[in-house]
DNA sequence: CAAATATTTAGAATTAGTCTAAATCTATAA
DNA sequence: TTATAGATTTAGACTAATTCTAAATATTTG
């Protein structure tokens, strides 16, 4: 799973990964492969389907988007790439940004629990969104 | 999404749903909704796919079960209920259940950042398992 | 330029999960 | 107990997300 970087041209930003990157850059959202191919189209019209997920792969390796995974079906991208924490709304499934520091700070005591050497924490609040909330 | 239970078979416990829940209960780990497939069907030869899937969900609506949603393919299924956390392997994939209670002492600081309506608070770690640590 | 390597493409394949319609089961009321 | 209504199960079709494959294209380097 872990792999070098090794060749020259791996870590070469192509016009494709580029137009992926730009898409996730321009949007306040979260928005799935399947999103940012229907937008990354409109600036680069043969742009495949297989391409984008490969420039995703690509870009998270690199650290450059930030992939959130909750079941709820695909993959959402986030150009926000600092520890974060999220919010789901249990009704609409909105999927809203914020940071805790104090979640932060319990890496060292979830490492002991766990026994895990510990990478990052993330913390999830699921409730109801303000929208939802009103409606 | 949320519904009321009226009917009176509505909330019976089958035998496919009983045999569902038994597969869970007897493991220490985090089958999948395939895997709880294959192990049904050693006592219950007959049991459909869809029966596995509609079994799980009306265990998990009786608070019977927990689903575990990490994107990584699959859902997970979870005897234990009760709120805890979770510790993600990156090189083996491993899930394993703790309980940092602090984790929940955060809920409402979670609520107020992110302006939800707070229901439940989830703290996930990622890191390296002690058998990948080993290795 | 030519060879080697990396990337992109289109579409097939895979996987998880849902849906559908027919068959079966269960509870109840005449 | 029998008819029936409602719930559940079944097999298989279907959908959506993602990965794989093999051929075409592009890029780098000698």
């Amino acid at each position: 799973m872990a792999q070098l970087k090794e060749n020259k041209t791996e870590d070469k930003l192509t016009r494709q990964r580029d137009a992926v990157l730009q898409v996730i850059r321009s949007r306040e959202d979260h928005p799935t492969a399947n999103e940012i191919f229907q937008a990354a189209r409109e600036h680069l019209p043969t742009i495949s389907h297989a391409t984008v997920y490969n420039s995703l792969r690509f870009l998270r390796e690199a650290g450059l988007v930030h992939e959130i995974k909750f079941g709820d079906g695909a993959s959402r991208y986030d150009r926000e790439t600092d520890r974060h924490d999220h919010a789901i709304c249990n009704e609409c499934g909105k999927l809203v940004d914020f940071d805790l520091p104090q979640a932060a700070d319990l890496i060292q005591a979830a490492a002991r629990k766990s026994k895990f050497q510990a990478a990052s924490v993330h913390l999830t609040l699921r409730g109801i969104c303000p929208d939802c909330r009103k409606a």
